[in-house]
DNA sequence: AAATTACGTCAGGTTCGTTGACTCACTTGG
DNA sequence: CCAAGTGAGTCAACGAACCTGACGTAATTT
């Protein structure tokens, strides 16, 4: 197949540290290089992104489809699981998704048994969400699924990668997003002190 | 506002390696923590993974809106820019969409004068397909706004942590789109050979 | 008492993915 | 050379998962 492309690329490896620098232009002709290197590493970037997220997502698809259910309830799953008691206004946050779509799911999710309700203790009008036996249970076996992949890319890539990882991803997403994983998960932000 | 991240990090990278490792099961006691820290870590992961790729591909939505185009039609316009002249069974298998909605997609890109199709030299039943400078300046538009997020963020986590960042969402992924990488990019399969 | 908040829900709409079947043009293997 | 196979386009129908806007109810806040 095609995939035109074959032009190999010569370029020599330390390139890859001196692209996430300013560049103060050291030569014209070095710097015109260096700044498509910068633009080809964003573009991979672009489809290591499509290509991680896609094969991750989909890693726990076969379960979900024996069981009718799809890829917003595996989100809504881990997101209570994470987060038990959690209220649906904050939920909906976290997905960033309507009150309508969320109801749909976890209308789904409550008929089946995997998700309980509690009113909340200081504000009774909250719906405190938490997973049931069963509901953790799925969301295990959902996980599994994904763990597997996870793991193999984390022992391959080894310890000092998997912290550059934390670090990119964490530099990728929205202050709110960095915030919530600081909130939920203090270790992680070891990784805020670079 | 957050956003925290400054530069060096103290931390003893011997503690992020320990948790790969099978972990021979030194005391009870450490054990247990440790397969407790594996499955946050794991866990943490799917988080990073949400929220990297909600807010990545969340960039480029303004100018899609704008336009009235999705982001399927972006992942179209990535992957033909990115690989001039692909064929359109070659674009399916990248996307792993159905012929139906990529003709969909396909059609609206033509429509706009996004898109230009031309037969295929060896095989002309082919239609290869290449940006037009419409295509390919839309694709910059759209290019650009994940551009700032991604340099930030390299810049932010530094090359040593890019090259991690790299390595291990290499690993999340398929063989086949990791073939696709090395196809594409050989630079990038430096990081197979971790 | 009035305003606001948390949640649920009704009604209708879009995007983007799916399957299956069929045509047309072209290539290829016997 | 012709039959079989392949690349691409297209029709019809469907489904998952998102959306907006509006409205109701209960509980809380001002």
């Amino acid at each position: 197949m095609p995939d035109q492309k074959g032009s190999a690329d010569p370029r020599p490896p330390a390139a890859a540290v001196s692209l996430l620098e300013p560049q103060k232009e050291a030569r014209p002709a070095a710097g015109a290089n260096l700044l498509f290197l910068r633009e080809e590493e964003i573009r991979t970037a672009q489809d290591l992104l499509f290509f991680a997220y896609r094969d991750f997502t989909n890693a726990a698809d076969v379960i979900l489809e024996e069981l009718g259910l799809g890829r917003a309830h595996h989100r809504a799953l881990h997101f209570i699981g994470r987060n038990p008691g959690i209220t649906v206004s904050d939920l909906l946050a976290l997905l960033r998704i309507t009150k309508q779509s969320l109801a749909r799911v976890l209308t789904v999710l409550m008929e089946e048994g995997y998700v309980a309700q509690a009113q909340g203790h200081s504000d009774r009008r909250q719906r405190l969400l938490t997973l049931t036996p069963s509901g953790q249970a799925l969301e295990r076996r959902l996980f599994e699924r994904q763990r597997e992949r996870l793991l193999a890319a984390y022992r391959e890539a080894g310890g000092v990668a998997v912290d550059g990882f934390r670090r990119v991803m964490r530099g990728i997403m929205d202050d709110s997003a960095r915030a919530y994983l600081d909130r939920h998960d203090p270790a992680e932000s070891r990784a805020r002190r670079a």
